[in-house]
DNA sequence: AATGAATGAGAGTTCATTCAT
DNA sequence: GATGAATGAACTCTCATTCAT
């Protein structure tokens, strides 16, 4: 009705419509990243189940209420905290490595990204080590191109599975050791565990003295939340 | 405080006081094996922090105020489950391999006795993957083997910290996927990731065979809990 | 508002402000429609207390903010609602038996064509039979026309309270048991109670033989809404 | 063990246990019993939908926690709370007619019984009429009478239900306007229009007679809770 | 007038802990 | 020492209401 009786009104209510449905959305997106920026720290703090809702809404400074709009539970949040993490950490390393051909050292390489990202980003390496492997959220990047070394005889390992337990399983060992013991954090520890893990992994001296050769940007911090 | 009192009895009183003590002590082991026996089946499927006290009275068949009797909360409860477990597979495979001289040798059959019993006792497994890594509860056998192999060269790895990450951190990551995949159970997976953590520590192929030579009996279940 | 600052302006300016008067009249009453058809239904399914601001915005389309531009809360859309309703069945029911001179025929037609409509629309009858009566909601026209059934002697009963109790309460039974059992909505099991309140009320066979005679033409659904 | 060790215990213990156990029981029997009390009393004010559970411990004097002791939600104990009426008013009046063997005679002083319990007690009044009603709970010895009744003869309507229908629905209608119109308890209102329903079903006079010569005993109070 | 994100009081529910028996 | 009913603090979740756009 409003259409027919106010014609000239139509190009401005319409823009009004559009403006507010903008408005709206930007609002949300604000809003939602504020939550998902203040459960990183609160999980990273005190692991998956033991925070409340009243850790997230301080947090991000939000009503109570306002937490119900955006997550049915804290569980519905850890989830949609580590899926925003696995995208974020997976695109960063992608960007950096994806220019490297050979999958063996794309592999050591994309490590050694992810362990410098552990080592500058304790909320990150922190919430990774304690929630992200024990909820078991993957990243496939990994088991493809350990699987493209094994077929093509650059890695020695019986199998994909066991290389990328043999990769992770330690990874998030020395993560877990980083943050007992934070002053590892500026040694070379990493480095030669990682050198033990290819070591380990069957890769010649050839290619790992090609992966430690490597320099690179620092990845972009997490803390941005850019995407959502 | 029978103790006190008793020294005002006459002798067959005593000795009527010795024996309810005696009983007393008894009833008092048994029923704390029992919380334990039942703890150990709660937090191996629901985790370190979701069990409540409902869990362990129901599993255990004990009354609500019971529990109380022997400790004072969960965390205490988690403690002494752990601290059990840790002195049963502690005694259990160093007894089997105290005969072993080569530490490289003894720390190689010991990580094998380890997934063994991984293998072959489920709960037992899940609260180690899920529970005791997590919790940082530790055994010092394989750190002191390590170091020794090191010592005598048999070892290449950096350091005994490396050497303990790279073993440990990729059990961990094995348990769990025995967890999820039990079909490979039955598989030599477990041996060929064994195999590759040791080429990671640089083990040479002949104290590998050595390693993979050795034929055992089967180390008793856990489930006895029989010190307390 | 608008009446106020009309006054200061021109012709022109006027006519066109009472078109937007005019206009937003419109869209007021047909936004107040819209709640009001959507809460009959509301209410009809859940009852007068369980329906919370949502489940009316849902049934009407309408934005969480606009119910608050027509209702304060949901106890005056109820009562909105219900006097619509009042007013919709006293005017249909008045329109096709105010030609009938005798009361007691009247009042006898009269629930016919009460039931009539709670045979053939469901909602209403809901609607009706768990939330007017129990609200005590009430239309006259019975009431007087069984005072001057008493007055001229055609109805035997005590009082008109008694007549009014006697007619509406099974009435109400009556509508409870057509929602549980609709497959007696088919069957002459309404008029066969009608018959027994009419015995009830002291009713002559000739009367209740006449009453029984009528034919009428449907009531017009409720549906339309038309008056607000 | 202890049965072997401590024989001569054994009278002891199991006469504790057994005692504790009763102890236990009775304490949960006068719980539950308090908060029904409650409850009643509670429903009948606020109707079944409004109460909250801080109404109901307030009402029993118990604590918050108490109440998930008993009840899963408010539901549930309406539901119990329905039941327990149920039975008692079921017993009482039961209890007295009995022994009438006329089921028509029987039903008569049966509803004056309950409507005599309902100008006496006004909470059981309220809650009668404005929850159980509406929530459908039944009672089956009017229904049995009824249909009896219309088998002798002795009754006229068509079928039971429909005697039900009228019955009950007037009755609920004169409980509501009892509620609404205390003055009217100390007439003969409730008399008179029980004559008018047993008009109504085709009750001769003489049948009539019968059931409001009977003289009776006060139905016991429904306060007292005595079972449970 | 319409919108819908934000709010926070209040309701429901859980569960560790106490204590009389 | 064992029991389990009672407790209430702490938590989760709902929903009426406000208000900037």
């Amino acid at each position: 009705m409003p259409e027919k009786t106010a014609k000239n009104h139509d190009v401005t209510e319409k823009s009004t419509i559009n403006h507010r449905t903008i408005v709206g959305q930007n609002r949300r997106t604000k809003t939602r990243t504020r939550i998902i920026e203040g459960a990183l720290q609160v999980f990273a703090e005190k692991g998956p189940d033991a925070p409340v809702i009243d850790d997230f809404i301080q947090a991000s400074g939000i009503a109570r209420g306002t937490f119900y709009n955006y997550f049915d539970n804290t569980a519905e949040l850890l989830s949609a905290t580590s899926d925003w993490l696995a995208d974020d950490v997976a695109n960063a390393i992608e960007a950096e490595v994806s220019r490297i051909k050979n999958p063996v050292v794309r592999h050591g390489v994309a490590i050694r990204l992810f362990m410098k990202k552990a080592q500058s980003e304790p909320t990150w390496c922190r919430f990774i080590a304690t929630i992200w492997f024990q909820k078991g959220f993957a990243i496939d990047g990994p088991m493809r191109d350990i699987q493209l070394g094994i077929d093509s005889g650059d890695l020695s390992c019986p199998s994909a599975e066991c290389g990328w337990d043999l990769t992770f399983g330690t990874l998030r060992q020395v993560m877990i050791r980083l943050l007992k013991q934070p002053e590892l954090i500026k040694t070379d520890y990493v480095d030669q565990i990682i050198d033990t893990i290819l070591i380990g992994l069957g890769v010649t001296s050839t290619l790992r003295k090609e992966i430690f050769s490597y320099e690179w940007p620092k990845l972009r911090p997490t803390k941005t939340l850019a995407r959502i």
